[in-house]
DNA sequence: GTCTATAGTCTGATAGAC
DNA sequence: GTCTATCAGACTATAGAC
C-alpha cells in the first residue's frame, strides 16, 4: 500500500503553475509568482521540470492522460454494447463533452481550475501550444468523429467536422462560465447561486449542443456547391 | 475632402499591435516587437498611446466602436421594420454573430485578424480586459438579449442568457478557424481551399447557432427546477 | 534535494538632444 | 514629432555550497 503524504515538491509546482497559468496565461505567469506561490525555492522547477516550457506541457500532460483514456474507455464502451449498430449523437457528444465537463467536480484532476485553462489555452494559435494539443488529442478526436460520421450518415462529413468544432468553443465558453458570462452580460438573472452551477450547466449545454449538431443543414448562396 | 494620405506613425503602431497581439498575446508581445513591426521608434508608444495597457484599450476601441455602432443600427432598422411584432430569432443572430463575423471581410475594420484577436480575448479571465469589454459591450448587449426574450417568449429567460452565452463561444471559436481547428483534427477533409472559406462558413455557423438557441429544453434531474 | 547568489538578457518607460 | 541613450527592475536559467 502506497504511503499517504503530503503532497511533494513536484507537485505543489504544478498545482500552482497551474491555477497562476489558468488566471494569467503562459507569458503573463513568472517562475518567481509560480515558486512564490507553491511555497519552494525558485530553483526547484528547473530541477524538477527542467524548463518552464517542460513545466507547462507536464502541467497540460498529467490531466490529459486520464481525460482522453477515459474518453477511450467510454466510447469502446458504448461500442461494444451497441455491438455494430451506430450509436446515437447524444451518446457521442456525452462521452466526449460530458466527460470533460465532468471532469470539474473532481478535485482530484484539477477540477474546474484545470478545465478554465484548457478552454483558454486551446485559442492559442502559437505554434509551441498547438503541435502539444494536436499531438495529445489527435487519437481520441478521430475514434469520435468516425463515430458520428456512421451515427450521421445523411450529413456531410465536412459539416459534422465543423460542427465538432463549434461544439468545442460552445464548451469552452461554458467552462469559463459565469465569469465570462459576466463580459457579456449584467447577469441579473435571479438564479445566480453558486449552488446549482455544475448539475445545471450540463444538461443546459447538451441541449445545445445537440441543437446545433442536428441543426438543417445550410443553404450556401454558391450554386455549385450542391453537388459537392 | 479630407487629405489621402499614408497611415501615420499612431495608426501604424495599432496595426501592428493588432496583429502581435493575435499571435502572441498581449503579455507574449513586446513594446520593441510592436515598434519594429511598425517601422518606428521605440519611444513613439509612449509618445502616441501613453503606455502599453493604453494601447491595448485603443486596439479595441477603434474596431469596437464602428462594431456594436452598427449592431445597434441594424437592430433597429428590423425593429422598426417589424412594427412592434417579434423579430424572428434568425434576424437577431444574424444581425448580432452575421455583423461580426462579416468584417472578417473588411480590411478597413481589421479583418480576419481583428476578428482572431477578439476571439483570443474574450477567453481572457484577467480584470483589466474584463472590466473593459464589460464596458464596450453592456448596451448593445442588454437591447439583444431584450429582442431575443421577446422572439421567444415560451423560453425561460437564464436559458436564453446561458445559450447567448455558448453561441458567443461557437462563434469565438469559428472565427479562430482553420489554425484552431487543426488542433483537433487533422482536417484531411477534401475542401480544405482557401476560396470557399469565409462565405460558407457564415451560413453554416448560422445554422449551428440557430438548431443551438431553439434546442428542445433541458431536464433537470433536480425536480424542484421545474418550478423556478 | 534544496538552497543562495548571480549571470545575462529582456522589459516598459523616460529624459533630453535635435 | 522623432530620435538615442539609458534607467531600474523583472525575467529565465544555472553554478556551486550545503
Amino acid at each position: 500500500m502506497a504511503e499517504v503524504r503530503s503532497p511533494d515538491t513536484r507537485e505543489r509546482i504544478l498545482d500552482a503553475a497551474e491555477r497562476l497559468f489558468m488566471a494569467h496565461g503562459y507569458e503573463g505567469t513568472s517562475m518567481r509568482q509560480i515558486t512564490g506561490e507553491a511555497g519552494v525555492n525558485l530553483a526547484a522547477v528547473n530541477y524538477h521540470l527542467g524548463s518552464k516550457e517542460a513545466l507547462v506541457q507536464e502541467v497540460f500532460r498529467r490531466r490529459l492522460d486520464w481525460l482522453n483514456d477515459e474518453r477511450m474507455r467510454v466510447l469502446n464502451a458504448m461500442e461494444a454494447e451497441a455491438d455494430g449498430k451506430p450509436l446515437k449523437p447524444s451518446q457521442i457528444v456525452d462521452g466526449f463533452f460530458g466527460t470533460l465537463l465532468r471532469m470539474a467536480d473532481d478535485e482530484r484532476r484539477g477540477g474546474i481550475t484545470f478545465l478554465r485553462l484548457l478552454g483558454r489555452m486551446l485559442t492559442d494559435p502559437s505554434e509551441f501550444i498547438r503541435a502539444f494539443f494536436a499531438h495529445e488529442y489527435s487519437e481520441v478526436i478521430d475514434r469520435y468523429k468516425e463515430a458520428l460520421f456512421k451515427a450521421l450518415p445523411d450529413v456531410p462529413k465536412a459539416e459534422i467536422v465543423w460542427r465538432f468544432h463549434f461544439m468545442l468553443g460552445a464548451t469552452s465558453y461554458a467552462i469559463a462560465g459565469t465569469d465570462a458570462l459576466r463580459v457579456v452580460t449584467d447577469w441579473q438573472i435571479e438564479e445566480a447561486d453558486a449552488t446549482d452551477r455544475l448539475d445545471r450547466l450540463v444538461p443546459r449545454l447538451m441541449s445545445f449542443l445537440l441543437g446545433g449538431l442536428r441543426a438543417p443543414l445550410p443553404q450556401f448562396s454558391d450554386a455549385e456547391a450542391v453537388g459537392k
